[in-house]
DNA sequence: TGTAACCTTAGAGTTAACTCTAAGGTCAAC
DNA sequence: GTTGACCTTAGAGTTAACTCTAAGGTTACA
């Protein structure tokens, strides 16, 4: 069992944050002490560092808060409830990584052209390597006369 | 060349953000109506649109305005400063892309695991498909006494 | 037994990124 | 030539997500 500031140490967040998560009810601590100091177990923490790491790539507290009620219960959600909520957090999430696919594609043209050498730039900002990039896709894709 | 509502249409944000981005430095137009009027040509778009894209993915204004200005330039940066910050730019993009993967593998099984049919549930809730998909991973990574 | 390093809550303050409003100018069409 | 849908700027307002402060209680240890 953890206290608050070791599980801010452990997952990498202040004690201020996780009383905030908890506030807008992403996580908890299983146990209290008689002083009210919080108690954190192995499921507590998981959960905590779920919701670090699904801050770090982009989905709001909403988001999260959502997909932790991911759940099915008679009383509240479906079936059909649960598939239609992670079908559509899935397609974020592949649209998101289309993305930064991209994006870390431009990242590496810029630094594999950019700099041989001193003043032996052949692309040398993000833009410039953005079009490469295309430029590559297109040719995969077939599409050049 | 698009007039602002046009560029906002295009690319799908608003013009006081279109106007907004222009403020931090971000975007421009190129030219100018004897009125005032912002007229953004191809190259305009292609930025704008870059913007959309890499704050869609989770980069700051500050983040993108970085990138945008990662350039070789002898006056303010050497061969050096720019590949250290596209490094830099790229490992975040890296970090981001192996916690997007392993949200859609956990999502995914959710999908594929909890909802057969009614009542058909094996996994049922995020944490749960969180362990399996752990549990795979340790497979594969050989760890299974 | 005192003191330093924790912990508690309630609530105020900050920052980033929009989002909107006011007051007024422009333009194409009827 | 006027109406309605644009455009301009400056600046105020909003929202999410922290981040901090105040005032006080708890705990381990020298």
């Amino acid at each position: 069992m953890l206290k608050i500031s070791e599980l801010a140490a452990k997952i990498g967040l202040s004690t201020h944050t996780l009383r905030f998560y908890e506030k807008h009810g992403l996580i908890h601590a299983s146990d209290r002490s008689e002083a009210g100091y919080r108690y954190y177990n192995h499921a507590d923490v998981r959960r905590a560092e779920f919701v670090k790491t699904a801050r770090n790539i982009g989905f709001s507290l909403q988001d999260i808060s959502q997909l932790l009620s991911i759940r099915v219960d008679k009383h509240s959600h479906s079936c059909q409830d649960v598939t239609d909520i992670t079908q559509h957090k899935l397609n974020e999430v592949n649209t998101k990584l289309a993305e930064l696919q991209s994006m870390q594609q431009t990242l590496q043209i810029l630094l594999d052209s950019c700099c041989g050498g001193p003043e032996n730039a052949t692309h040398c900002s993000i833009m410039e390597a953005l079009e490469e990039s295309e430029d590559r896709n297109q040719l995969v894709a077939g599409n050049v006369k």
